[in-house]
RNA sequence: GCUCCGCUGGUGUAGUCCGGCCAAUCAUAUUGCCCUCUCGAGGCAAUGACGGGGGUUCAAAUCCCCCGCGGAGCACCA
């Protein structure tokens, strides 16, 4: 017994149509592997899995990797999609790849053909669309039975440029759903599969091989991308020769994010292949990788994500409902340091040698940092006041600017008395000793592309952590020699 | 050309199926104030939307029609 009154949580998904009609929710995700998950794989994983876990289903992780040509699966992608999944909570329950399914898909072609409901078809791609166009049959359509399984034995041995088509209605209202092919040959010679290499030189079109492994694998609710939306006609044909019942089917608009444009997996691929990017984890990178590496938290991107539901509507994402998310999240646990970016040296007139002791967190008792201050500092260059101006230096004292020019700027200690801050016009800035031993040199790489300056020395603990470089914003330390903190977002 | 879909503030979303309690929810963003030795966090407040036009109705974001804008498919890609 299953019970779809789950009732609604504050910001639960839509109920799926008709939840009360199977016993178990059955639902997948289903990419080609052609590259790590982008924030969009990351929607498709994180809301099917919200509803699974809503209905108490299963998740189906099935790969889709039946284009070795135009869309080459990546070795490594297979476990990347599974990692990225995991960090995103969540739960895959089983995990299949198409290209481990090809005699499946083979019988069902077979089958397909004794039903009389697809014939090999010889014609030029072209040649077949100007038909098409003009709801023609081609001649091959009407081919018996025998005559089909003949052909299609031939594609698997030496056959070229013939494909298998479902046979539908030639002149349906909507060319799109015409005689779709269901098998193509592919040159697996000069373009192996990762995977099974050069054995099957057959392979399935995703309706096809996407419409047989739904139904054999339970699928019960499908979400696919509105430019999918002719896909369920045409399946419905397949499904239909074998009798089965077609799934539930929800669609949704293509995501595009504000912060990153409309990069496809494929020209991601390029751009990365040309040099353009370090990596599928490069900072500048929407990929799901990039953004762990840069301290998101995958529960941040999760929620954010499910935020969007499942409207049909196109859907400009900003970063900035990760970044919310992700703040509330890392906020309480993030450390604090300086972080001083295009440092200046400055001299201290009048200095005293002290140690400041600013607090490792704001609002949590974590303890404290200890810097040792001589005479010469860090400033970022953008702190300086004019002549005249003062400062108030975080956790250490105040001065005033004696004189900016020179190689050297000036500034007088004045004090510390912290009631200058109320005075109003004097700004708290971080800054660093110029001690030895007190700053290292440090790379922050953004977004936007990469920033040098000096960090606190005692950062260096914090490898792997996710901290907060006060008045610049959270970053994960990604190395501490040299010191690499990638940053995540103010 | 043929099929099909969408349209609520800067962004995302609730409400649209079953018209009234919607002078429209929540979040994000922006701005201001408070607090704070961060431009972070926290508190308070402000800003800002039913694509347009007709119609039906006592009553329309919700129903009907037309228009506009945006998007998708018509691949031997997924």
């Amino acid at each position: 017994m299953l019970e779809e009154d789950e009732e609604e949580e504050d910001d639960s998904l839509p109920e799926l149509p008709a939840a009360d009609e199977y016993d178990e929710i059955v639902m997948r995700f289903a990419p080609n592997p052609n590259g790590p998950p982008t924030i969009g794989s990351a929607r498709g994983i994180v809301v099917n899995d919200e509803y699974v876990r809503e209905y108490d289903g299963r998740l189906v992780l099935r790969f889709d990797d039946t284009d070795a040509v135009n869309k080459p699966p990546q070795k490594e992608a297979y476990v990347w999609y599974e990692e990225d999944a995991e960090w995103l909570g969540a739960e895959v329950h089983e995990t299949y790849r198409a290209s481990d399914r090809l005699e499946t898909y083979y019988e069902h072609g077979r089958a397909l053909i004794k039903e009389e409901a697809a014939y090999v078809c010889d014609c030029p791609g072209d040649d077949f669309s100007e038909k098409k166009a003009a709801g023609e049959a081609c001649p091959h359509r009407g081919r018996n039975v025998q005559e089909n399984l003949e052909a299609w034995e031939a594609m698997h041995d030496d056959a070229t440029d013939t494909v298998l088509r479902v046979k539908t209605d030639i002149e349906h209202k909507n060319p799109a759903l015409r005689d779709w092919v269901a098998f193509r040959i592919v040159d697996v010679e000069t373009h192996p599969h990762p995977l099974t290499g050069d054995e099957y030189r057959v392979w399935p079109m995703l309706d096809f091989q996407s419409a047989v492994d739904d139904h054999l694998l339970g699928t019960t609710h499908i979400i696919r991308g509105k430019d999918l939306r002719d896909s369920e006609g045409r399946q419905k044909y397949v499904y239909d020769a074998f009798g089965w019942d077609y799934p539930e089917v929800l669609h949704w608009g293509r995501i595009s994010v504000e912060e990153y444009g409309t990069l496809s997996t494929s020209s991601l691929a390029e751009a990365i292949e040309a040099g353009e990017y370090e990596g599928w984890d490069d900072p500048r990178v929407p990929t799901v990788r990039a953004l762990r590496r840069r301290g998101v938290q995958g529960d941040a991107l999760r929620d954010a994500l499910l935020e969007l539901g499942v409207s049909e509507s196109d859907i400009e994402f900003s970063m900035e409902h990760v970044y919310s998310a992700n703040r509330a999240l890392v906020d309480d646990s993030a450390n604090r340091y300086f972080f001083v970016r295009n440092p200046v040296r400055v001299e201290v007139e009048d200095a005293p040698s002290v140690v400041a002791r600013p607090p490792l967190h704001p609002d949590e008792d974590r303890g404290e940092r200890e810097i040792n201050v001589d005479d010469e500092i860090y400033l970022e260059a953008d702190d300086i006041p004019d002549e005249g101006g003062r400062l108030r230096l975080k956790s250490l004292y105040n001065v005033e600017v004696v004189s900016r020019d020179g190689d050297v700027p000036v500034v007088r200690h004045i004090g510390d008395d912290l009631s200058l801050v109320r005075e109003g016009d004097v700004s708290v800035v971080h800054w660093l000793s110029a001690n030895d031993g007190e700053s290292v040199e440090a790379t922050l790489r953004t977004p936007s592309g990469d920033e040098t300056g000096v960090v606190e020395a005692a950062a260096r603990d914090e490898e792997g952590e996710v901290v907060q470089f006060e008045r610049v914003g959270f970053a994960r330390v990604e190395t501490t020699e040299p010191f690499v903190a990638f940053f995540a977002h103010r």
